[in-house]
RNA sequence: GCCGGAGUGGCGGAAUGGCAGACGCGUCGGUCUCAAAAACCGAUGAGGGCAACUUCAUGUGGGUUCGACUCCCACCUUCGGCACCA
């Protein structure tokens, strides 16, 4: 090598220096919990992904904002959990591997060593001694543990309901993982309703919990709260009970003060008393309507909101505050899976029942009367709601409108309780969970089936049920397992009879919902986790994951967490007491053109069947025409054309993603932390690009290259830091060596309130700042100087969090032993951020006509004399009348004329 | 339709009542080089002026204030969530 190329060599920062350091902190433990003890603890967590193999720098982003925290607090003097651990069961590992053609077990631990390998090269640091795979057996031996207490307390239970099955994936699914449109949040499949017979977590039971302490979580962002609070829907009012001819039918209304204006009931078309109901010459209608329901998917029946369709059953019902025969209706805007899937109709004051009614032309009676003004039904346009006064409505005729004390609801209920035909009640939209899969990759469910048709738990000395390993896993509708006849028949742990298993899986989310309690006692092989334990490192301080399990992972977490809570086996009835969402990591999508002649182009076969493209060659012009509508460009580069397309989330299938492995190697992790920190807000998504990471490896440069020449004089410093921390005294110092201090702490200060609150890219920017200040600084001073030596080793201590291979290897340039996270973190000293003399704007009408030095004590009075007697003052306010000053301290002077 | 967030240079973004555009990217000019790259130095919101300087500018319109990106009201756009929930 020649003398050159060593020289730049040094000059720059060097990835291949980054493998050693990796070793020493996993040789040393340096991230391995307990390794303080007494010392303060913090618990930071991300949530652990479905091992999909190779990782792309879009993984990364998550697990370098745990990475960061992780140093920040353990640099801090900490005592840090952060484990790491797989969702290695459930329908993405089981898809995938069928995709493979691969036994999901082969696919998913190969995975699971392929993640491993990039999470390490990418430096990411965790307590590997605790991790946790969901699909080895002593992990799902406690989930089958915590469905067995979940059984004897009654939460878990066996029920035949109407259930989501989704077509695609041969299984049935919970509410939560279908969307809004009724597809699957997986297959994307439109789900079909089936009645079967399945098991349920009666998380319902929490719903007011769940509810209510979303606003303990003080930490959490306010877009999550108001998604679960939306989700578990939570509405106040009365149960009301109208006698028919097929005995008692219950309605749930939030307004039972307008039961006096209810001129018709509206079943759902599911509901079970329909047949009783419907009279024999309405059968044919109501036969062509229920079909017509059970055509519909999900989708049909909420896309025309405003168009009703519905039949009359033929039956009455009697209003129970009246005795008034009402006509019964079956209309699917009335959902069974929400109250109890009938309704009172009051067309005057609900929206919907007024367009059903004057679409069948049924009575509208007003019971409310606003102040002022005359409603009645049959000239009202527009539907009302508002205040008002209770018309028509017997004892409560005069009380106003509204939920309050000593208002119609409250009045209302007091009626009906004394009445006996209705009582106060809540209704949640949340319904219980549907924790039966019927797929092969999953925990079995620990249940026998016994002849008699009863079913007990597994004896607990018989755990794990361990999932058989069998050939034929597809999904066929019914459990793989069932197939499984060796596996299937066991004998009654009572009798010895023979018996059957449970041959269902469980959801993956439930592994998922306590696999951060396993991480404080990951080794237990007595149980799930000790008391201790989680007494210790519960709740997790700081959680960081994706927007999209605000609903499904996370409530189910909370939920398993107050069950434990229940039990007394954790201390925090919240699992999680800080939340941050991450954005995601984007990149531009390039395909490069054919090109068969100068000026002339022709879309490759993968854009072609991406977008609707000519097959044929096209004119640049034309190309470029065609592909903007996709959001495309067209972009040169070199002799070859590209097509652009604007920045997507980095994925596999858009095949944008950028390889760790490669990535790291050529630029190094340090790199690839910096462009994803730097670029935007973390909870921001950020487009990464090719400027992106030049940029982040100037710094980086510009940084080794400051530093390596000075290390052995930056070194005596470390002595001097040792004993002071980053405090020197002042006097003495020339004014570039003050104003470099100053710098410093003002650097620290930011550094360390930014990384508190996840401003990571203003933390980066900070120190950018100040190394510019060094810059500035090396030239005016020209040498190293004991305050050039304090500010690089605080520099490096600063760096630890962000790119910390550069920061151990900048510590041990500077003299420093052992690792830079028992080095302390740099404090700053409030007493130097004072400057001397600042810079004061002078305004005249509020605008800037120009500004001054003065020292810094300088007082209002002050002010204003220099301020008036400034020369650009004086020409701005000559012969005009001066009406007022203001004075703001050390900041400005406005003169109003 | 309802609820919530956001709107700032060519771009990512800073600034939470006091000099709008920190930091970075890009672009332009320069130094070095046979040349290029890299690196370094300088410029860079728009308009006007030879210049000192000046006008305009944070989605739109209004308001509060000596002073508003920041606070208040209305609207527009956009992103996200919920959506026949009785």
């Amino acid at each position: 090598m020649t003398e050159t190329t060593t020289k730049k060599r040094q000059d720059r920062f060097d990835p291949t220096i980054e493998a050693h350091w990796r070793d020493f902190w996993a040789r040393e433990g340096i991230f391995t919990a307990g390794r303080r003890p007494g010392a303060p603890s913090r618990y930071i967590l991300e949530m652990f992904p479905y091992p999909s193999g190779d990782l792309h720098v879009g993984h990364l982003k998550n697990y370098v904002i745990g990475d960061v925290l992780t140093r920040y607090y353990a640099i801090r003097g900490y005592d840090v959990l952060h484990p790491f651990g797989w969702d290695a069961f459930g329908l993405p590992a089981e898809n995938a591997a069928i995709k493979a053609k691969r036994h999901p077990r082969e696919w998913t631990y190969t995975n699971i060593a392929e993640s491993k390998k990039s999470l390490g090269i990418a430096g990411i640091m965790y307590d590997w001694t605790r991790e946790v795979t969901t699909c080895a057996p002593d992990y799902y031996r406690w989930n089958q543990w915590l469905f067995q207490l979940l059984y004897k307390k009654g939460l878990a239970y066996r029920a035949k309901s109407l259930v989501n099955w989704d077509p695609v994936d041969q299984t049935v699914l919970a509410n939560e993982q279908v969307d809004s449109a009724g597809r699957s949040w997986r297959s994307g499949a439109i789900v079909e309703k089936r009645e079967l017979e399945q098991w349920f977590f009666k998380i319902t039971d929490y719903a007011e919990r769940l509810l209510n302490d979303l606003d303990t979580l003080t930490e959490w962002p306010e877009r999550v709260k108001t998604m679960q609070r939306n989700w578990i829907g939570k509405s106040e009012g009365a149960e009301v009970h109208f006698s028919t001819s097929a005995g008692d039918l219950t309605v749930f209304t939030t307004r039972p003060d307008t039961l006096w204006g209810a001129t018709f009931m509206v079943l759902a078309p599911e509901h079970p008393l329909v047949a009783a109901l419907t009279a024999t010459e309405h059968k044919a209608n109501v036969t062509a309507c229920l079909a017509a329901a059970r055509m519909k998917s999900e989708i049909d029946r909420t896309s025309t909101v405003k168009e009703k369709t519905g039949v009359f059953i033929g039956s009455y019902a009697t209003n129970p505050v009246n005795g008034e025969q009402i006509p019964i209706w079956i209309a699917d805007y009335v959902l069974m899976g929400y109250g109890t899937g009938a309704i009172m109709a009051v067309p005057a004051h609900d929206e919907r029942d007024f367009a059903f009614a004057r679409q069948f032309g049924l009575e509208i009676r007003v019971v409310v009367q606003p102040e002022g003004a005359q409603l009645d039904g049959a000239t009202m346009i527009e539907w009302w709601t508002g205040d008002g006064v209770l018309v028509n409505s017997g004892p409560l005729d005069g009380i106003p409108a509204g939920k309050g004390e000593g208002q119609s609801v409250k009045a209302a209920i007091a009626w009906l309780e004394a009445q006996g035909r209705g009582k106060g009640a809540i209704t949640y939209r949340l319904h219980d969970w549907l924790i039966s899969r019927q797929r092969y990759w999953g925990t079995p469910i620990p249940m026998i089936h016994r002849a008699d048709g009863t079913i007990v738990p597994v004896p607990d000395d018989q755990l794990p049920v361990v999932l058989p390993d069998i050939s034929d896993f597809l999904p066929r509708g019914r459990s793989p397992l069932a197939a499984a006849e060796d596996w299937v028949s066991v004998a009654d742990p009572e009798t010895g009879e023979p018996a059957r298993r449970d041959t269902d899986t469980m959801d993956t989310f439930v592994c998922s919902s306590w696999y951060f309690l396993r991480f404080t006692d990951a080794q237990n092989d007595r149980e799930i986790f000790s008391k201790e334990s989680s007494g210790t490192w519960m709740p997790v301080d700081q959680y960081i994951g994706g927007i999209e399990h605000a609903i499904l992972h996370l409530l189910y977490a909370r939920f398993i967490t107050k069950v434990l809570y229940d039990e007394g086996l954790v201390p925090a009835d919240e699992p999680f007491r800080a939340l941050f969402t991450q954005g995601m990591v984007q990149r531009r999508v390039r395909i490069a053109l054919e090109t068969p002649a100068e000026g002339i182009v022709q879309f490759p076969e993968e854009l072609r069947r991406k977008i609707e493209l000519p097959a044929e060659a096209v004119s640049i012009d034309a190309a470029r025409t065609a592909l903007k509508p996709h959001g495309y460009t067209l972009e040169q580069d070199g002799a070859t054309w590209e097509a652009v397309s604007g920045p997507v989330t980095m994925s596999k299938s858009a095949g944008n993603g950028v390889p760790v492995g490669p990535f790291v190697r050529q630029y190094g992790s340090d790199v690839a932390r910096t462009v994803v920190l730097f670029a935007a807000p973390p909870e921001n998504s950020m487009e990464w690009t090719d400027e992106g990471v030049a940029g982040a490896q100037r710094f980086l440069n510009r940084l080794v290259a400051l530093f390596r020449p000075d290390s052995e004089a930056i070194a005596d410093a470390g002595a001097r830091y040792a004993a002071t921390g980053a405090r020197l005294p002042t006097d003495g110092m020339s004014p570039s060596e003050r104003n470099l201090y100053r710098r410093l702490h003002v650097t620290i200060k930011k550094v360390t309130q930014d990384t508190e609150a996840f401003r990571f890219n203003t933390a980066i920017a900070s120190m950018m700042e100040l190394l510019n200040d060094l810059y500035r600084y090396r030239t005016d001073a020209g040498l190293a100087t004991p305050v050039f030596g304090i500010v690089a080793q605080c520099y490096a201590r600063l760096l630890a969090p962000f790119t910390p291979h550069l920061a151990e290897e900048l510590y041990s340039w500077f003299g420093g032993e052992g690792t830079i996270y028992d080095a302390g973190w740099p404090i700053w000293d409030e007493a130097a951020l004072i400057e001397d003399e600042i810079e004061v704007v002078l305004q005249v009408n509020s605008r800037v006509r120009g500004k001054i030095n003065v020292p810094v004590q300088a007082n209002e009075e002050e002010l204003r004399t220099w301020a008036l007697s400034n020369e650009r003052v004086q020409r701005e306010i000559e012969g005009k009348q001066i009406r007022r000053v203001i004075v703001v301290v050390g900041k400005l002077v406005n003169i109003v004329v």
